[in-house]
DNA sequence: CTGAAAGCGCTAACAT
DNA sequence: ATGTTAGCGCTTTCAG
């Protein structure tokens, strides 16, 4: 199993190796390029150029190459090869939570990018820990060749002296004012727009807005739209409820939902409303009868719930596969190109309808 | 940005650096060892072994270190570092589907676990394309320590052939017979059989497999058991459908079930339990009511559906977090264990009910 | 077309 | 306690 330690017999006895094994079992310890070179009578060099399919080399030369590669099962290390090149063909992803379902497709999305074009992808969690995010960046970014941050909670100043020791690096949901760092963002304010005209228009005056982890920029941008709103029309009513992005949360909440003789919710995300939906379900409470919901991110999950989920849509594949082209064009000295705000489609569906009075419960 | 192709100036110009800029800007490419070692007035070791926290270098010198790294913005190369001591402090993850709920959770048990013991996780997705498996898991050995193969899809033969080439290597759902590389695995025919005992013991004397991926090894081992059952007891009758892991694959199978006369189906997975949940929904079938229905992993949203679902639990952060243990004690030499096959806990909810006769439509 | 040799940036004997 | 030096395994000039 481990062979880490294995000898390999080299003229050369000063090498400086820990522990040397004597005699016993086939030297399964990996094969370098040396030992192939040796075995099929060539340099280094040829063996590199064959491997690397330079048509520098003669056919019958490159053809003992192989066999002699074969035999030995030889693996040319990645690890050597990135330290000559200066490159590892590797980026890194840093995701406050992997949980949730957005993260995920924006993994996807860039890892599915990354390796049409022959890059593998690191991937690390931040547990929703902002400190974390730094260090793991730092970290991420040593051993690759570009960094994709996901909605970074740290703070502004942070961020933007971060930005400087990561680059190449590409922003998903956060901007920094001002750099050139390509950034990718959901216009989640456009979205609550959307979500509260639509609301609105159904004769909807009173919502709940449960929020979303603190920290997280795309929470804010929703909940300024929301205050916004409402301070600017007197018939609105808005309620804000501390939540969460979770299942859970959502569902922990519906009796204070409730509470609030609301008739509209706007989730932080779908994860919420279903959460919420479930709850409300539980204390027979009928949606949209009673109460209308709304969620935000259109997850698969989304079209299936009872009833369906009203909610606005965003292209979080697209999120990541962007990022990669953006980071891809970093990485080879090009612009990174304008900063991109998608803005996120309403998709009505059955967990909304008119606003009808409350009664009391 | 792009400051890859910058100058360092050295005594030795024979370099074979192929771009070198001439003057200009301040020197902004990765500090090294050397220039760190330079600055402070001592040598690289020293350097080495202030960065790698060694307690006999003195404390002034370890002072003057420290600084001229900050000042030089200092980022110890990680792969001229794995290069020299023959380890990346990196794993892989090879999963087939990584929109799948279940290894989403693997994935984040895995890289928390790793996380701890400093380590870090790349992963790569096959596209459920047992082709793929095999070079991705060569070309991601090849950066990294060790391997986690999640539900390969590879026939037998070629997984263990691959087995010697990637070593170490844990399996998730898959073994080896015979072979020592430590496997973890559901033991999905368990689950099948207490949720067939669960629908047999409500009446149901008709039940419909909506099967999963052909080339699963968890697919065969639930149709194994299905049919073993059926076989066995005149009195069930089972009907098996091609269907697929998804959402979508389960709503669109719906009409199909319904044609079968059944009265209860064992979808592949909670996903397509509940698009199928939702397919019935739509043609206005009730369920438990006419049909009951029951899934499998027991995934976050299963609480949450109406009515929420019955289904059998796995441990899945736990087989990310156990085959972390594992391949961590393989990458010390010690040996990977007895393997281990999680034992699933049906969870009853409300997607199941007594059977009754069905209705022709 | 092929080989020799100098690096890539870091670590770890070994010697001082 | 610190420095010297020989690697880790590969790539890439440069000569031939």
């Amino acid at each position: 199993m481990s062979s880490e330690t294995a000898d390999r017999e080299r003229g050369d006895e000063t090498r400086p190796r820990p522990a040397r094994r004597r005699g016993g079992r086939p030297d399964h310890s990996k094969a370098t390029i040396a030992r192939v070179a040796e075995l099929a009578g060539v340099s280094r060099a040829t063996v590199s150029r064959v491997m690397n399919g330079s048509p520098t080399v003669a056919p019958e030369l490159a053809e003992r190459v192989r066999t002699a590669a074969e035999a030995l099962n030889y693996e040319p290390s990645q690890v050597a090869r990135s330290l000559a090149l200066g490159r590892t063909s590797t980026v890194s992803l840093i995701v406050p939570d992997l949980a949730n379902p957005m993260f995920q497709d924006v993994l996807r999305g860039l890892s599915n990018a990354a390796g049409r074009e022959g890059h593998r992808l690191l991937v690390a969690e931040s547990n929703e820990n902002p400190e974390e995010e730094a260090i793991l960046a730092i970290e991420a970014r040593r051993r690759s060749d570009g960094l994709v941050l996901a909605s970074p909670r740290m703070p502004e100043a942070e961020l933007r002296a971060l930005s400087e020791r990561v680059a190449p690096l590409v922003l998903l949901n956060r901007e920094i004012l001002g750099s050139t760092v390509p950034s990718l963002s959901v216009d989640y304010a456009a979205g609550i727009r959307e979500i509260v005209a639509h609301l609105l228009g159904l004769g909807h005056r009173h919502l709940v807005y449960l929020s979303g982890p603190a920290a997280s920029a795309p929470n804010r941008d929703r909940l300024a739209v929301l205050r916004a709103a409402s301070a600017g029309d007197p018939g609105f009513e808005l309620t804000e409820l501390e939540c969460g992005a979770t299942f859970e949360d959502g569902h922990a909440i519906a009796h204070a939902v409730v509470a609030t003789g609301a008739t509209a919710v706007v989730a932080y995300n779908d994860m919420v409303a279903f959460g919420t939906l479930s709850g409300l379900h539980e204390l027979g409470v009928p949606v949209p009868g009673e109460i209308s919901i709304t969620g935000f991110d259109d997850i698969p999950f989304a079209r299936y719930t009872t009833p369906p989920l009203t909610t606005a849509s965003i292209p979080k594949n697209e999120l990541g596969s962007q990022a990669w082209s953006r980071l891809w064009a970093l990485m080879q000295g090009e612009p990174g190109g304008y900063n991109v705000r998608f803005q996120p489609r309403l998709i009505v569906r059955e967990s909304t309808g008119p606003a009808r009075p409350r009664r009391t419960r």
